[in-house]
DNA sequence: CATCTGCGTCGATGCGTATCGACGATGATC
DNA sequence: GATCATCGTCGATACGCATCGACGCAGATG
């Protein structure tokens, strides 16, 4: 850290280049034409002096400050690989197109919001992790500049919501046991906790779930319990205590660690003695002892679809709508095939 | 999202509280006196147009962004609860003193410093995860605006560095082995993933525990292996191989899921059948079967330190420097008393 | 009563960029 | 050869805030 000469401006630039503040200005945005000549002899003298724009000067004059707001979800240690990877691809993304992110927190709630807007320190933001009930769902109706939500409210009239369609996911994995010949599903859901937060994927998953299960005339059980190893032997106490009986098919949501471990030293392998499918990430399919067949919310392609949207909004006027990212489904031989 | 009356500026606070614009602008940065009555007017014209200040002109004008970049490393699932923690901390932290965070990403390198400044994007930058040879130090040397550093480089001369105390915490570890009567330890490091990254904790906390084992008599062993569940099987077979011989000890670093479950499925317990520590963060030993004693690298303490020590450097010029956080040993029983 | 000292406020200016209107030069058109 | 559009460039201005110098007014001092 030491003291150098000031950062060049583009009037430096011009000075170098021979020509008016302007035109430096024109040659950088290629709002007006340039001819060619002027241009390479500016762009040297960029590359001559280093010169980067002051952001603030630019969004002062311009009214862009190419900058979008993340609205990053804490306190979850669970999903927190889940959204790291998610970070990373809006970061990455936005650098593709000379944007940086600010990194907001769930924290400061609807004001967040509102206090970007007003200090005019981004050009749009991405809220992480939405409720079913959000309070930043009516804040960001009322703002002027674009939100995408990576979940669904409710009521998400107005709004840019962007998700995993969890409801098709669930759709792939009863059929994938129903296919196998299972009768009966026990599937472990999503934590207490988890739920407390009112997520909208967890019932939109569950009921998509149910309602294949009750087309195949499958018997579906949700099982709570907590996702520690305590509560995946009691999940499978639960689940296996009628042993041997109609074809049991496992369901699972992130794939708990403890689960591989608890069927393993029971002697049950998946594909073998019981079906297991599960939703989670390719990641925490790959660490089980056996990588279960699965479904993944796939969190990289969430966030560069909404990158994708969210430049798009801020060059178009487009309607909200509320945008869903297919499922697939990964066969990885947890299961047994038929017959 | 609609459109509504532009922001309100400082000009529309001084009109309201019938001053001048100046005068807002002092009240807000208290930097002259104002008397209690104009200063009353002024915030509760403030308060009544919900003004905040336009980033972007503050900046221009003040020389000042009131932004941190934070440079965030990816493609680290398996430390990513820990990276989510401190980067929490320091948004926390952040919000406290009315700063916001720039969320850098590690793949732009030295140039991304280079850029934020000359763009005069934020007033500091804290750097995650830097490696032994980082080639973000010399260009942090150069830069004119205060770095903190999250590791330490070998050539750390003039650098503002922050770490947690991996030395002490090798031998707290390696102290309650030895105390427990262990006359052999066997080690389970970082995975060679991340070994390669060269992050300089790696040897400084190897280096101290060998130390600390000479010291007191006691044979350890590096067992290299991947941190999977046949890497952790492996790793067992080669330390207990010579069953029942004298009395040995574990050390894991990040204290992998599967070695509880492996110690598990062979009867052995930790704290009964033999001892077992860990570097490690509360949140990882408390997800094991059973909690280990350890120590844990607290991330929220190593970014909270550093935040404090970055307002410091905004306002005093302040030498360079290594900090290190205190480490100390949780004891939970997984170490059987002498005796 | 004249002078001095602070305190509290105002006006003016600068920060670096984007953008608008103006204008000279160039080539096309009749 | 005169007229006209087009292209390329310039100068001036606005953006919203921080800061500096100036100034008026109070009370204190001789």
């Amino acid at each position: 850290m030491r003291r150098g000469r000031p950062a060049p401006t583009s009037k430096d630039v011009a000075r170098v280049a021979g020509v008016s503040q302007s035109t430096v200005s024109y040659v950088m945005s290629g709002k007006r034409p340039i001819s060619e000549k002027t241009r390479r002899i500016v762009l040297e003298a960029i590359d001559q002096l280093t010169y980067e724009p002051h952001a603030g000067a630019r969004a002062l004059a311009g009214h862009r400050t190419n900058v979008v707001g993340l609205v990053v979800p804490f306190h979850n240690p669970e999903a927190a690989s889940g959204l790291m990877a998610f970070a990373e691809e809006i970061a990455v993304n936005a650098r593709d197109h000379d944007y940086d992110v600010l990194m907001l927190t769930a924290a400061e709630g609807p004001a967040g919001l509102a206090r970007v807007q007003r200090r005019a320190m981004c050009d749009a933001v991405i809220v992480m992790e939405v409720a079913t009930d959000d309070p930043r769902a009516a804040m960001a109706r009322e703002l002027e500049m674009p939100v995408i939500f990576i979940g669904v409210p409710d009521d998400h009239d107005g709004l840019h919501c962007i998700d995993f369609d969890f409801e098709t996911g669930a759709l792939l994995l009863v059929d994938a046991l129903a296919d196998a010949g299972c009768r009966e599903i026990a599937a472990l859901g999503w934590s207490e906790e988890r739920v407390g937060l009112g997520m909208n994927y967890v019932p939109r998953f569950r009921a998509s779930a149910e309602a294949r299960a009750a087309e195949r005339g499958v018997r579906l059980r949700w099982i709570s319990a907590p996702h520690t190893r305590a509560g995946v032997e009691g999940f499978l106490d639960s689940v296996l205590a009628p042993a041997g009986r109609s074809h049991p098919g496992l369901l699972t949501v992130h794939s708990p660690h403890d689960l591989g471990a608890a069927l393993q030293q029971r002697g049950l392998v998946p594909g073998r003695d019981l079906d297991v499918v599960s939703l989670c990430t390719d990641v925490e399919a790959e660490a089980q002892p056996v990588a279960p067949t699965a479904v993944s919310p796939q969190p990289r392609d969430v966030s560069r679809l909404a990158m994708g949207w969210l430049f798009d909004l801020l060059d178009n006027e487009i309607p909200a709508e509320l945008r869903l990212v297919e499922a697939h489904l990964t066969t990885r031989g947890s299961v047994r095939p038929l017959g």
